[in-house]
DNA sequence: CTGTTAGCGCATTCAA
DNA sequence: TTGAATGCGCTAACAG
C-alpha cells in the first residue's frame, strides 16, 4: 500500500468525511499507479446492497424497448446506479431466467416488463423483491407497484377517430403474441365499433407478428380477402409501416384510398410517408416513473408521485382522411 | 439448512459430480421452500471470475446498437454468461465511466464500442484487461483484438455506384460527430470522385447529427444552396431517411429526379419508400465474433477464427437510378 | 483522524 | 461422499 491501512483506503474511495487530505492524496496516487479498480462484487457483498438497477425487457433490439432502456438508464445514472439488463425475448422461460439472474445479482430495484409469466408466479416474485415494479402490466393486489397503459382505451380512440372521419368498414391488424396488449387492443377496436352500431366482422381482422413483416403479411391477407374496407387500425406502428409498404407497392394511395392508423408512436411513424397518424404510448415517462418508483421502494426513501395507469392520446398526422 | 453442510449445498448448486442423489434432492427442496437465490456477487468474489460479459455501446436506443446488443447477448447466453451494458452516449467521460464500471464488476470479457477515448488511454485499458475487444475501431498494436469495418471503402463503393449510374454531380450528407467513421466515409466519397476525375466541391457536402433530424436539416441545407446535384450519398440510413422525407415533402421524386444512397442497412432502409439502396454493415456477425473473441481471450480457451477487418457490400434497392 | 477486526456468502482446499 | 476451515476484497463497527 501507500502508507495507510485498508480502512483509510475504503474511506477515501467512499469520500468519507473522516479522511485527511494527506491520506486522501496518497491513496489516490497509489490507486493511479497500481491501476487499481475497486471490486464491485466485494463491495456489494460487504455492504449488502448493490447500487444496481435491474431491467427486464422483451428485446433490446426493438426500438420500443430501446426507448425504455434509455429512459431507465438515465434515471439509474442520475442516482449513481448501474443498469443490469435481461432480455425476456417474449418467452416465459427466458423471462423467468432474466428475473432470476437479476435477483442473484441482488439488484435492489427491479423494473420488469414480462408478459408471459402467469400472475401467480409473478405475485410470488413481487413478494420476494420489495423493489420490483411492473411495467406495462397490472397485477391484482400490487396495483401501486405497476405502471401500465390503458391499451383498450387506446385502440378505442384510434377506431373512433376512423369512425369520426366517416369510415364504416374498418379492418384491424392484430398481433399474434398471446399477451394482454393484443387482446385489449382488439377489444378496444370492437368496443368502438359496437358503440357506433357498426358490425364486427371476423373477415376484417388479420394477424401477424408485431413487426414490419407481420404487418405486410396481415395487410396482404386482408387484401386477398377482397378489399371491403376503407380504413385499417393496426396493433402498432411497425405493423402499420409494413402495411403501408404493401399498400404503396400495390399503388393504393394513403390516405386518399385507404386510411391507416398505428399505435405506440415510435420513431418510424414520423419517417414513413405519409406520416403515420397514431396513438401515443408515453413509454419514456412511464419507464422513468417505474425506475424512480423501484429505486424508492428499494432504498426506503420517500415515494415519488407516479401515475399507475396512463392514458394514450391521439397523434394526428397524415395517414387518415375520410373514405374515398 | 436441510440436513447438510454448506459445502454440500455448494456442490449441489454447481452440479459437482461428488454429491449424492439424496443430498441433491434435499438441498433442491430446501432451496424451493426458502426461496433461496445464490448470491452472484459472493460467488464472483470467491471464484475470482464472473460469468459476465460486459458491453459498451454508444446508445442502446439507437437501432444500430440494438442489433449489436442482441447479437452479443445471444453469444453470452449460449455460453452461460450474463450481459452487463454500459452506454457511452458518444461522450468521452461517459465512455470512460462505462468501461470503468464494467471493470469494477470484474467482467472477464469486454466488448467495447468507444469512439471518443483517445488511442493512448484505450491502449492502457487494453493492457489492463486481456479479455477486452474493440468493436468498430482499429487500435495500433492490438489489431488482433479489434473487429472493424472498412468505412472508407464502403463510402467509396456507394459513391462509385452513383457514378456508374451516370451521375456526375453528387452531394454528400455527413455526420457532425467527430469520430473516425465520419472522416473515413467522407474520404471514401472524395476518393471515388477523384478516381473518376470528378471535382470535389465543398458546397456539395452538408452536415448534421447522424439521425433522421440531422438528415432532414442537411438535405434542407443542400437544397437551399441551389439544387446542383442529381444524387446524394448519406453517412447512414437514418440520415438518408430524413433526407428522403424532405425530398418527398418538396415533391421531388426519388429516384426519378434524385438518387439517394444510405449506409449501414438498418431496418428502416427497407420500410421507407422507395426502399433505400445502401451499403451493408454486417454488424451482427461482427458483434458475434467480437463477443466470441472476448470470451476466448478471457478464459484462455482456444481462439475462434475472426475477421479483423470486414468489408461492406452494396445492397441495391430502389432509391438509385440514372440522372434525370 | 486512523488502524484493527470481524463478517458478508460462497468455493475450495484438506481430512475424515 | 461429506464436513470443517480458510480466504476472496471490502465495509463497518470499535478502539485508539
Amino acid at each position: 500500500m501507500a502508507g495507510v491501512s485498508v480502512a483509510t483506503v475504503s474511506r477515501v474511495i467512499n469520500n468519507s468525511p473522516k479522511a485527511s487530505e494527506s491520506s486522501r492524496l496518497a491513496v489516490t496516487q497509489a490507486m493511479e499507479q497500481l491501476q487499481y479498480h475497486p471490486n464491485a462484487n466485494a463491495r456489494a457483498l460487504a455492504q449488502q446492497s448493490t447500487e444496481t438497477l435491474g431491467l427486464v425487457v422483451g428485446d433490446v433490439s426493438d426500438p420500443f424497448f430501446g426507448a425504455m432502456v434509455k429512459a431507465v438508464d438515465e434515471v439509474a445514472g442520475q442516482t449513481g446506479n448501474f443498469l443490469l439488463i435481461g432480455n425476456g425475448y417474449h418467452n416465459e422461460q427466458k423471462e423467468r431466467q432474466a428475473i432470476e439472474q437479476l435477483m442473484r445479482h441482488r439488484c435492489a430495484a427491479l423494473v420488469v416488463h414480462a408478459k408471459k409469466i402467469p400472475d401467480d408466479d409473478l405475485e410470488m416474485l413481487m413478494k420476494q423483491v420489495p423493489g420490483m415494479v411492473l411495467l406495462n402490466r397490472l397485477l391484482k393486489g400490487f396495483e401501486n407497484r405497476c405502471i401500465a397503459l390503458d391499451d383498450r382505451y387506446g385502440a378505442w380512440l384510434a377506431t373512433r377517430h376512423l369512425i369520426q372521419q366517416g369510415h364504416t368498414q374498418i379492418a384491424f391488424i392484430c398481433s399474434t403474441h398471446t399477451i394482454s396488449d393484443a387482446e385489449d387492443r382488439l377489444q378496444g377496436y370492437y368496443d368502438a365499433l359496437k358503440e357506433h352500431g357498426l358490425p364486427c366482422n371476423d373477415r376484417l381482422v388479420a394477424w401477424g407478428e408485431p413487426d414490419e413483416v407481420g404487418g405486410e403479411q396481415a395487410m396482404t391477407e386482408l387484401m386477398g380477402r377482397g378489399k371491403q374496407f376503407t380504413a385499417v387500425a393496426c396493433y402498432n406502428d411497425s405493423m402499420a409501416a409494413g402495411a403501408l409498404a404493401v399498400l404503396s407497392d400495390n399503388g393504393i394511395r394513403v390516405p386518399e384510398e385507404m386510411s391507416l392508423i398505428g399505435f405506440d408512436d415510435v420513431l418510424v411513424s414520423r419517417y414513413v410517408r405519409p406520416r403515420l397518424t397514431t396513438v401515443r404510448y408515453p413509454i419514456v415517462t412511464m419507464a422513468q416513473q417505474a425506475a424512480q418508483l423501484a429505486l424508492a421502494l428499494a432504498n426506503g426513501s420517500e415515494m415519488p408521485e407516479v401515475t399507475n395507469m396512463f392514458s394514450p392520446t391521439l397523434v394526428r398526422r397524415h395517414s387518415v382522411s375520410g373514405p374515398g
